[in-house]
RNA sequence: GGCGGGGUACUCAAGUGGACAACGAGGGCAGACUGUAAAUCUGCUGGCUACGCCUUCCAAGGUUCGAAUCCUUGCCCCGCCA
């Protein structure tokens, strides 16, 4: 056990490293301790963001530290202001307990409850805030904070400086994470709270009222936010964003969102989200560079993280499909091997009055490929329809009876990589 | 509560009576080049029964031959003052 590697020294090694609140946290993290990481019921599902934390928790447990993860289903009724440049509408109560109810089920996959000395732990803030009378809330707590610094806090700054401000609601929300942080101190001697960079102020807001109220030391880690080469907020395929919930993203889709990984990403994202030694990430980087054309490094960062997620039979679903599609010719498919593929690949099933003897361009607005006749007809007369790996030649282009693959199934794509299915229903 | 500013498409942002389905930028999609990469160049980016028609500029009314543009009311946002 005193042999193990520091936490600290496997965060900053893997890219999962951005500050923290005091320069002793290593020495105290020598020791096994307990950590929290919360997760905004924002959205009915995690996503491909969140899994970063998830990994940095992850890491905590296998170094023998407890962890607990929190479903924000009381901070989920106000709102994170932190990094967000505009007020948000409120959801709904029937909302947030529906999401916070889907985060709980999404982190019961990711985490280790079966740990010999640290099983880790899920919280809903909600059973400790949902009570808290307001008066009571303003006395216990609210007295604690001095209007000064909450107003120095830098989300709080950007938001006032903003077009749109920033309500009282909104404003309040880093009393709530606080308390979170004491109760979870109270209760269960949590010393330490991780999060993305954002989470900073919510972070220190917890340490110093831990610090007024019970004069201990307790500490904050924060996780860099993960963006793509390009700048951008990762998490984002063709504008949607990538959920571990194979409901709302499937494991195919999961899949290629990795494997589609651009090669300066790929050993940053390796180290951070897949647990590779890292001289096994440093010879898939030289794989990379000698032969990038094999995306070796993709394809293991695809495969690790889609188990990771959506388990062995999801990786398994998504090969295959992978397979299918990118493998080479489709014409030599049989209908049988597509409808192996379907409920992963996005598609439709329509009824065959619709498909035969029906412009190509309304099969690709019925199917979901495009939303609409128009965006059919210009993805048309931009060359990037296929039919069955074909390139639909024109915009009056019909769908005959061959070519259905045994009269069954088509494959619709745009461009070289989106591919929707289309299965015909008699009648 | 008073005074002032504002709400335009995915986002930012032009337009202030007809030439507006609405400039421009970003984003997105597609083509060429490739490696399901990057960079670059090009095209597209409201809907349809499509050289025409329909629905859009916060909402509802109104003025007008004609409105995103003018008027009225309502809703929302921002700032200053109280």
């Amino acid at each position: 056990m005193g042999m193990m590697q520091n936490v600290m020294e496997i965060l900053r090694e893997r890219g999962l490293f951005e500050d923290c609140t005091r320069p002793d946290v290593e020495q105290v993290l020598a020791e096994p301790g307990v950590v929290y990481a919360g997760f905004d019921p924002s959205s009915d599902s995690l996503q491909a963001g969140n899994f970063v934390t998830i990994m940095a928790l992850a890491h905590f447990q296998r170094c023998g530290h407890k962890v607990i993860a929190l479903a924000g289903g009381a901070t989920g009724m106000i709102g994170d202001p932190s990094g967000k440049s505009s007020e948000r509408t409120l959801l709904t109560r029937e909302q947030v307990a529906a999401n916070a109810e889907c985060i709980r089920e999404n982190l019961s996959r990711f985490l280790d409850f079966d740990h010999p000395t640290a099983p880790a732990v899920i919280v809903n803030n909600n059973d400790w805030l949902g009570g808290f009378g307001f008066l009571d809330f303003l006395r216990d707590v609210g007295k604690h904070f001095r209007m000064g610094a909450m107003l120095g806090r830098e989300s709080v700054r950007a938001r006032l400086a903003s077009e749109s401000g920033m309500s009282f609601t909104e404003f309040s929300y880093a009393l709530l994470q606080a308390y979170d942080f004491l109760h979870l101190f109270d209760t269960a001697g949590c010393r330490f709270q991780i999060g993305g960079s954002d989470q900073w102020g919510n972070i220190t807001a917890g340490i110093d009222l831990v610090r007024k109220l019970r004069g201990e030391e307790v500490y904050g880690i924060t996780i860099p936010l993960v963006c793509d080469s390009a700048g951008q907020k990762f998490g984002k395929s063709e504008g949607n964003a990538v959920y571990l919930d194979q409901r709302k993203t499937s494991p195919y889709d999961f899949y290629q969102f990795f494997f589609r990984t651009t090669d300066a990403d790929a050993t940053r994202f390796l180290k951070i989200f897949t647990f590779l030694p890292l001289a096994t990430i440093a010879e898939l980087e030289t794989a990379l560079h000698e032969a990038p054309e094999r995306r070796e490094a993709q394809k293991q960062l695809a495969e690790d993280v889609t188990r990771a997620v959506h388990g062995e039979a999801g990786l398994r679903s998504a090969l295959r499909a992978s397979e299918v599609l990118f493998g080479g010719s489709i014409e030599g498919l049989g209908a049988s091997e597509l409808a192996g593929i379907f409920v992963d690949v996005p598609s439709a099933e329509l009824p065959r009055s619709t498909v035969t003897g029906a412009p190509v361009i309304d099969l690709a607005a019925a199917a979901g490929l495009c939303q609409s006749k128009g965006a059919a007809r210009r993805l048309v007369q931009s060359g990037g329809l296929y039919l069955n790996n074909q390139r639909v030649a024109g915009i009056e282009s019909v769908v005959q009876a061959a070519d259905l693959v045994d009269g069954q199934v088509a494959v619709l794509r745009s461009g070289k990589k989106t591919f929707h299915l289309v299965r015909v229903s008699e009648q």
